[in-house]
DNA sequence: CGCCTTCTTGAATATTATCAAAGAACGTGG
DNA sequence: CCACGTTCTTTGATAATATTCAAGAAGGCG
């Protein structure tokens, strides 16, 4: 897995664990459910192909998207605390997922350390990514909050591919993104607009360039979450338990 | 720790290191910032006495309060992942904390594998907790969020004392709450106002009474995500570590 | 070509923020 | 124990922001 690569080096054995975890594959078609809220979680997925979101519905039937998943992405870590998944996963388009049962994970947490100390990380990480959420999507303008939305998006493809550019795909509706930034599909149409106006960003046939990233990082005080992080902590932790 | 204890029997090996991130401790008073976003985060704590807030800080100055920490809570785990803070904590009232380093994390990493895979499934557990915040902080309306925090803090302190009742000390000003739920000052003192006169609290003192919990919980969906957990899969996933 | 979904734009409405001021509670020092 | 200053809470009035409803425009797909 490219994106874990990122973060530490991986040995032969280390790279077989994951490669195990990609062994089988299934295909679901776009606006595909795969699971849905109070399911048994026995399945986790990495993602092979394609964009997903996984979201929980409110009581008045309003739906909020928690996060968009990308290839290379694991999908449904923070569900391994309960018995049941608290959330509904579908399908933003066409895609391939591996899914793998909770126990292979603990046939990792069993043999490399080093592994087990990246997702640990990465739980933190997300925890991190989640805080951010709160203060963007819950205090900020309509604005700002799609500003950091598209920041946060291009910031994560290009861990997997440092050479993206201003330009990414963004196979989701508008609807879609309101529910991820917590805003109606009607005003993120009308802050696509707005920020259009400010040179922000322009769109082409279902893919956004950010005309002046620095100034919107600026607008929204940006914070990137996924570039890097302190690996230095559970590497240590990681040598010291191979030896105990 | 007790509210360790709530979710697994832990070995008098497992007492013994966690006695060890206790020996210090540190007393603060009401207001005082014991750490501010952007220092070196070497130490975490773990709360002996009184409330404290973990914040961030929006760029017009408004502050988006993140977690309120108890006695009992550890303090500074998203840091982890990095090298600086991302927080600021304050004590919201006069506090004792038991400061330790990162390194005597790695100590217990290496140590005891169970207790790696507690603070794992806590790690997720509080993922799941603030993808509850950023449902109800962002789409719901001003009472419903005030009770959502509400049935929180209480859910919580009821890990530590199962005996507490419908009735809790609530050392926060209006201010604080707000910041917590996104609310202005004026709209935490409404919405107070809006729940006492639908039966749903009383305020006497510094306390709040919770005279219609079940209907309060009903108001919102509220889940409990503390009272339990699925710690099957780590208990498996220790022993077996052990045997390898 | 026509249907369906998505996007845009306008108008009316709702919710919350902000500003302002008064009342209550609290702590401190005399 | 009281007076005073400070902070916190409450209430009212106004302003800002986003929602909802509705209708028309633009694409995509059969």
């Amino acid at each position: 897995m490219k994106k874990l690569r990122h973060y530490i080096d991986l040995s032969d054995k280390d790279r077989e664990l994951l490669a195990e975890l990609e062994e089988r594959e299934t295909a679901f078609t776009a606006r595909k459910e795969i699971y849905t809220g109070g399911d048994d979680n026995d399945a986790i997925y990495v993602v092979k192909e394609g964009w997903l979101h996984s979201s929980t519905v409110l009581i008045d039937g309003r739906r909020q998207i928690v996060k968009i998943h990308h290839p290379g992405d694991i999908i449904g870590f923070p569900d391994i605390a309960y018995e049941h998944v608290t959330t509904n996963l579908v399908a933003a388009e066409d895609c391939v997922l591996c899914p793998f049962q909770k126990s292979a994970l603990v046939e990792i947490f069993r043999n490399s350390t080093k592994i087990t100390s990246l997702f640990f990380a990465l739980a933190l990480r997300d925890q991190c990514v989640l805080i951010d959420n709160i203060r963007v999507f819950s205090r900020m303008s309509s604005r700002e909050r799609l500003s950091w939305f598209l920041l946060d998006l291009i910031s994560r493809l290009r861990v997997t591919n440092p050479d993206l550019g201003d330009m990414m795909r963004l196979p989701l509706t508008q609807a879609e993104i309101g529910d991820a930034i917590s805003l109606s599909n009607v005003y993120v149409s009308r802050a696509f607009t707005a920020l259009t106006r400010y040179g922000f960003l322009e769109r082409v046939d279902g893919k956004v360039r950010l005309t002046n990233e620095r100034k919107m990082r600026e607008l929204v005080d940006f914070v990137d979450r996924y570039r890097e992080m302190d690996t230095s902590w559970f590497d240590a932790s990681a040598s010291k338990v191979k030896r105990a």
